[in-house]
DNA sequence: GTCTATATAATGATAGAC
DNA sequence: GTCTATCATTATATAGAC
């Protein structure tokens, strides 16, 4: 019952965004009354933690998953880029800016995302280790903010800036495996 | 009187977000009845187009005079990241993305700005200028994300992407005044 | 656990007097 | 133009029966 609460909250996330997660919606999305909603979750802030605590593990999964693929580097940028993941990404920012409640769940999980993918580019771009930090924020903000404005039907400069990016993937050190440049 | 109520509808917007722009705390702001707004402004979708309208303006207006400053690229990599206009241009960018009515508006100025910037960055940058549209996209992601996570106290990563682009700005072509590399 | 009913606050908006 | 009064809707919850 929980987690039919919770994949509804983050479906109705998902789709229409954070404002849109209210109590009743959720409720009728699961099939269920939403003062039951009150009953398993006591308040919207304690569903909307679990929704992001579920959201934070399934990105880490996805990472991992990306890291052994064949091209990790293109792998992690289709991550990024990936619509719903981005607008995801997005939608978060916005609830943590409004909502003090869950700033830190929110804010924690950012911060540990951000980590994990700059040590793992670090070690994908061993000649680039000392901006990994940098190139991981400019390719987070880029996915993000061509996810966004494809949604809204703003494309203009969508195919240069992406063009920049396929350049750096095409670089002979971006194609190397990671077992190949750092081997234990 | 119209002005009172754009003038402090904007700054809620700068101040708590999109989400606190409700009619009563509009009026409040500005010390007049909620009532009167929606004698000068027929819905609060009205409102928020004069506002958006204003903002653009301004915007535009800030655009030029980077333009004609000492190091126009910093100017404008600089109107990019202060901190007011990039968490408005979040906040306008999720207010369009769930609120339709107001959608286009903000769209169209979002493009028109890219458009002149672009055309700026082709101007400023000649030897970059197939890649103008991509390089203002990965700036004003980047700059946004910058101005936001820092709101919500996320700051790792942050001075390595700076350092990128102060690396950026600090080449020999960046620092070229217009007038010596597109003369009339 | 699940139901009906209800409390309380905020929202966008309108009616009609002055 | 500005006021008081009001409405309909939605929001997060809570009370208490079954």
């Amino acid at each position: 019952m929980r987690a039919r609460f919770v994949d509804a909250a983050e479906a109705i996330l998902r789709e229409e965004g954070g404002h849109a997660v209210s109590a009743r919606v959720v409720a009728e999305k699961a099939g269920l009354k939403a003062q039951l909603l009150f009953y398993y979750f006591r308040t919207m802030d304690d569903l909307l933690r679990a929704v992001i605590r579920r959201i934070n593990e399934r990105r880490l999964e996805r990472f991992e998953q990306a890291l052994v693929s064949p091209e990790p580097l293109r792998a992690l940028w289709d991550l990024n880029t990936d619509a719903s993941s981005a607008i995801l990404a997005i939608e978060l920012n916005a609830l943590a800016n409004r909502r003090e409640a869950i700033r830190a769940e929110i804010v924690d999980g950012a911060r540990q995302f951000r980590l994990i993918q700059t040590e793992a580019a670090k070690r994908l771009l061993p000649s680039s280790a000392g901006s990994a930090a940098g190139i991981v924020m400019i390719a987070a903000s880029l996915a993000r903010m061509l996810a966004n404005e494809t949604a809204l039907g703003l494309t203009e400069g969508h195919a240069d800036a992406i063009a920049i990016v396929e350049q750096f993937l095409a670089r002979p050190e971006s194609n190397t495996r990671e077992e190949e440049t750092a081997p234990i």
